[in-house]
DNA sequence: CGACTTGGTAAGTGGTAGCTTACCGTTCGC
DNA sequence: GCGAACGGTAAGCTACCACTTACCAAGTCG
C-alpha cells in the first residue's frame, strides 16, 4: 500500500474532506474543527489522526491546544499522481482519436 | 455535494483506484479487468458503475463487448480541485513562515 | 495546589459498502 | 435459430467504518 493509495483511502470519506479542505486555509486547533462540523469532538480527533498517519495533515501543539493545518508536502504527492493518471488518460484518448482518423480514409 | 466529492469518495476504495488506474493506459472490457484484479466480474462491473457516475470514467459498447477508459475531463475537474487545496496550503504554510521571520526580530 | 480548558483514547453500536452467487439480457458466429 | 461469449442486476451476507459517550492526560491560570 503506497502512500497514494492511503492518502486516496483516507479522502474517501467525505467529512474527511472537509476538515482537509479547512485545513488547507491555514492552522486550526481540534474544537475549532467540531464547531464548524456536524460531529463530536472525538470524531474530529479520530479523522484528523488518520489524515496525519496518511501524511496529509501536520499538527503542532500551542499551549493546551493542537493546531492542525494541510501538509503541503503530502499534497504535492497526490497532485503529482493524479497529474500522471490525467496525462496518460488523456494521451490514451488523443491516441483513439488519431486511430479513429486513420480508419476513415 | 459536488462533482469533486463524489469523486473523491468513489477513489476511496482502493480496488476504485486500480481500475482508474489501469484504464488510464487505455480501454479494456470488464473481463479482462476481472480477470486481473482479484474479485469476481459482477464486482467489477459494480465498480464502474460508480466510477461512470461519477465522471471519471467513460463506456462504449463495441460488440458483445463493453469498453471502457478513464474520463480525462473528470480528471481535469479532480485535478484542478487537488491543485487548489495545495496551492492553498502551500500559501497558509508560506505565511506562518513569513510570521515566524518576523517574530524572530 | 486546584479548577478549567483542550484534546486524545477506549469501548460499544448501527449502518452500509463491497463481495459473492445466481439469474437474465444482448450480440455475434455457425 | 442456437449456442456461446460478454456483461449488467438482484439478493444476501459479512466486515468494517464512522459515530457516540465516558474517561483520562496535560497544560494554564487564579
Amino acid at each position: 500500500m503506497t502512500n497514494i493509495t492511503a492518502m486516496l483511502t483516507a479522502l474517501g470519506d467525505p467529512m474527511r474532506q472537509s476538515i482537509l479542505d479547512r485545513l488547507s486555509h491555514g492552522p486550526m486547533p481540534v474544537g475549532q474543527l467540531a464547531d464548524a462540523l456536524p460531529i463530536s469532538r472525538p470524531a474530529v480527533s479520530q479523522h484528523l489522526r488518520v489524515l496525519k498517519d496518511v501524511g496529509l495533515v501536520l499538527d503542532r501543539q500551542e499551549g493546551t491546544r493542537r493546531l492542525y493545518q494541510a501538509d503541503p508536502e503530502g499534497l504535492a504527492l497526490l497532485r503529482a499522481h493524479l497529474d500522471g493518471v490525467w496525462v496518460r488518460a488523456l494521451q490514451a484518448f488523443g491516441d483513439r482519436l488519431a486511430i479513429e482518423e486513420e480508419e476513415e480514409h
